[in-house]
DNA sequence: GTTTATTGTATCAATATGTTACAATAATAA
DNA sequence: TTATTATTGTAACATATTGATACAATAAAC
């Protein structure tokens, strides 16, 4: 992905890409009881803003967002939904572009193709935060984990969309059982709880969550318990189907 | 709207529209126990579509989708979700399109706009069958309605947009209240479940429905009743909040 | 061995949903 | 006018799901 910039700066017409067209994933990971997302900060500008990339036009918009995500997070098969397409003219403001390429040394013509209006197609992933190995591009100094609640100021609109996407992942928590992307290979029920309360925001009955996730009949009970505590050792879970929810469309 | 593709089609490069992005929108009516959705006819081609257009340059892509809305039910605030970017490579087919054109006696250039590669924004609206006018725009013959069960063969994925549609309108029914946007202003009891059973394309317990919509307390009950039947007449019922469910986006 | 905190699960309560039953009644026919 | 018919509104009960409480089991620390 280290080209991938190159190839857009220095092609002032965008040729080969989709016009006006970007992606923006929301890549979520779970930690300390907390629920995080990949952020990147630009070089020499301390702007912050979500991995995103543009969508080549030999490919599916869908395949676009994989790749970017893969790029970022050094990992594939990974969960990932679109969720919405932020278009509203309101969002257009190329100076956080200008000043990107412009920290770059680079000084863009004022038609160049990344100064444009764009319209996002949004994404969410979900990923485990033990095996996802942060990935900066070129253009970024950093790309690092941040907790939901202490996220720095970002760029455009990227906070609504990260709010957008946390949305949509409440509501499909429950649907589809997707909360086990987020966790490592083994967990305690307690884990569980406490991402299923992180994501929902509200506490949960320690008994019925605990009766409910194993009625669902998609958690294995392995052998060996979790150690560490000054009590009771918690039995650890394992998700029985493969964990490789690849999206479906 | 009439206007609209003469602005399209003349204009070669698209100019005034965003490049390479287009709107669909899966209008549903629920009459005769039947859901629906509006369809063109395009002229001399036999071909049939979804409603759709293209975004300006100066508008959100809601309201792009708004716009189309009205321009074909002839309706204003309307229920209308956005449910899914369609952007795979393998929908990018300009025949249909050049053959529209040329059916309309314009030879359009190789390289014209509206032959290239399109990602589509799929949109899907509730309306009051009764209320609503089908207005063909110019290009087409007719805008109808058409039975879910006996739809015409359509261009490009659009089978594939209502089919989307469709699963998005059965997850979001119990969560929203939406359905009421389907129904005429007063409405039974049993014509309310008939439109539940449809959507979700299953029998439901009559009891059961009746005491979970009067618990919702969204439900007047009308004076007068329904006549018509050799039996006891049903309650007629009015849709409590103002039925206007504008998206909140 | 005793203490401590937490787990796994049983038990009962409260709520929601599935099922059956039946009185009420508008139109129709006798 | 009266009986018939089909359908509605709702009660009553059964079952299922979820909420709340209780308690034995136990790994670590002392």
């Amino acid at each position: 992905m280290s080209k991938e910039f190159r190839r857009q700066e220095g092609n002032v017409e965008g040729i080969g890409f989709l016009p006006g067209l970007a992606i923006d994933t929301v890549i979520f990971g779970f930690h300390d009881s907390q629920l995080k997302v990949l952020l990147l900060e630009y070089k020499n500008t301390g702007l912050y803003a979500l991995p995103g990339g543009f969508v080549h036009d030999d490919e599916d918009v869908n395949q676009a967002a994989r790749r970017v995500l893969q790029s970022r997070t050094t990992l594939s098969n990974i969960y990932l939904e679109q969720f919405y397409v932020f278009g509203d003219l309101s969002r257009y403001d190329p100076t956080p572009l200008k000043a990107i390429m412009e920290a770059r040394g680079y000084i863009p013509p004022a038609d160049h193709w990344l100064l444009k209006r764009f319209v996002s197609v949004g994404y969410y992933a979900l990923v485990d935060f033990t095996k996802a190995i942060p990935a900066p591009d070129e253009i970024s100094d950093t790309c690092n984990w941040y907790s939901l609640n202490e996220l720095p100021v970002l760029m455009q609109d990227h906070q609504q969309i990260i709010s957008k996407a946390l949305q949509t992942l409440q509501r499909d928590l429950d649907q589809k059982l997707i909360g086990f992307n987020l966790m490592t290979e083994e967990f305690t029920m307690g884990d569980l709880q406490s991402l299923y309360e992180t994501i929902l925001n509200k506490k949960l009955i320690r008994a019925a969550f605990q009766r409910k996730m194993l009625g669902l009949g998609i958690l294995e009970r392995i052998a060996k318990k979790w150690t560490g505590g000054a009590h009771k050792a918690p039995y650890l879970y394992r998700f029985i189907s493969d964990k490789t929810f690849v999206e479906n469309n």
